[in-house]
DNA sequence: CGACAGTTGTTGCGAATGCAACAGATTATA
DNA sequence: TATAATCTGTTGCATTCGCAACAACTGTCG
C-alpha cells in the first residue's frame, strides 16, 4: 500500500493513468487477468513499474477502477439523473448491466466471475447512487432513509438478478429478460 | 535555440517524441504546415508547451528531423548496404526518392514545396552516405576523395531529377521515369 | 530438500516534465 | 493606424517519473 499522493490534475499523471488502462485492456484482450503481471502493464505502458505502484496498489485495484469507471460512463449515456423512475427507467436500468456484464465478461474472457466480486463494491455504490438520486427527485414526500433503503434493495436485486443472467445462459435479450422481471421487480417497488 | 540536452535513451525522452511526432502527423492530416502552432501540437501531445522546446528547437525542426527519419527508414527498407552498384540498385534509388516525395507531399497536403528546402539538406546528406558507402565496397581500387565526389554529383541529381518529377506533372511511373533516366546517368556514372 | 528464476512492493536520488510568468514578435480586428 | 489578441522562446521552481537496488514471497526443476 504504497500510492504516493499524486496530483490527479497533473497532465502527467492523467496520461500516465490513460497509458496504464490503455496497456491493461490491450493484454486483457491476449492473456488472462491473472497471468498478466505488472511488469506486462509497465511495459506495455511504456511507464517505469514504480510508477505503476505510484498510481495503483496492485492489479486488483486497477481492474477495479477500470471497470467502476467503464460502468459509470457506460451507465450515464442510458440513464440520466434527469430521468424519473418509471417502468422504462427500471428497464433501461436493467439492460445497462445486463449488457455490461457482457461487455466485461468478454473484456476479461474468461476471468470475470473471479473479476466481478473485486468490482461488484463500486458497482452497486454507483448504481445506488444513481437510483436514490432519482427517487429523491422523484419521491419528494417520502423521508430519505426510506428511499436509501428502497434504493439499496432495487440495486441489489437489479445487480443479482443481471449477474446470475449473464453467467447462466442468457437464452433471452437483455431486452426480453427486462421486461421479463418487470413484474417482479414491480410488485414491491413501484407506486 | 535551447533544447536543454536531455538524454535520448530516458525512456520518458522516447515517449515524449513520440507524441510529439504522432501528434504532428495528426495535425498535419488537418491543417496546412504553417497554420500549425506549436501549442496545437503540443496540446494534441498532452505534453507541455515548454517541453516541445526542450526537444526542438521550433517546428521546422521538428518537420526536418521527422520527414529525414522517415525517408531513412524508407530507403533502407529498399537498398541496403549490400548492395552493389549495380544499374538495378540506382533504379530502385530513383524509384525510392520518387516515392518518397510522393508520400511526403501527400502527408503535408499542399505545403510539400514550402516545406521540402528544410528537409533536403538531411535527405541528401543521408542519401550521399548510403551511396558512398555502396562505393567504397564496390571501387575498392578508387581513392576515397573521387569517390566522394561522385557520391555528390549523383545525389544532387538524382535528387533534383525526382524532386522535379515530382512537382510536376508525374506523367510516368517512378519505375517508367527510373528507367527512363537511367542512360542519362549511366552516361558518367558507371564504369 | 536446496538452488534457481521470476514477481512483488518499497525506497532514495537524479532526470524529465509541468507551470506560470515574461518580453518580444506576429497577426487579427476595428 | 492603433490596439487587442495570439504566438514564440525562455526561465526558475515544483512535481512526477525512471532507475537501481532491496527483501520477501512463489513456483519450478533436479
Amino acid at each position: 500500500m504504497t500510492i504516493t499522493e499524486v496530483n490527479p490534475n497533473d497532465p502527467r499523471v492523467v496520461r500516465t493513468r490513460q497509458l496504464i488502462i490503455d496497456a491493461f485492456v490491450d493484454l486483457l484482450g491476449k492473456k488472462d487477468f491473472y497471468s498478466i503481471t505488472v511488469s506486462d502493464i509497465s511495459k506495455q505502458a511504456t511507464i517505469n513499474r514504480a510508477t505503476f505502484y505510484a498510481h495503483f496498489t496492485d492489479k486488483f485495484a486497477l481492474i477495479d477502477r477500470f471497470l467502476s469507471a467503464s460502468f459509470i460512463e457506460f451507465a450515464h449515456k442510458r440513464v440520466n439523473q434527469y430521468s424519473e423512475l418509471t417502468e422504462e427507467t427500471i428497464q433501461s436500468i436493467v439492460i445497462t448491466l445486463c449488457e455490461y456484464h457482457e461487455i466485461s465478461q468478454k473484456l476479461c474472457r474468461r476471468n470475470y466471475e473471479a473479476i466481478a466480486p473485486h468490482v461488484e463494491k463500486n458497482i452497486k455504490v454507483e448504481l445506488e447512487h444513481m437510483i436514490l438520486q432519482i427517487m429523491i427527485k422523484d419521491c419528494k414526500d417520502t423521508d430519505e432513509d426510506t428511499l436509501r433503503l428502497a434504493a439499496n434493495i432495487l440495486t441489489w436485486s437489479i445487480y443479482g438478478v443481471t449477474y446470475r443472467w449473464n453467467i447462466e445462459k442468457r437464452s433471452e435479450t437483455p431486452q426480453q429478460f427486462a421486461e421479463k422481471i418487470l413484474p417482479i421487480l414491480r410488485g414491491g417497488f413501484l407506486d
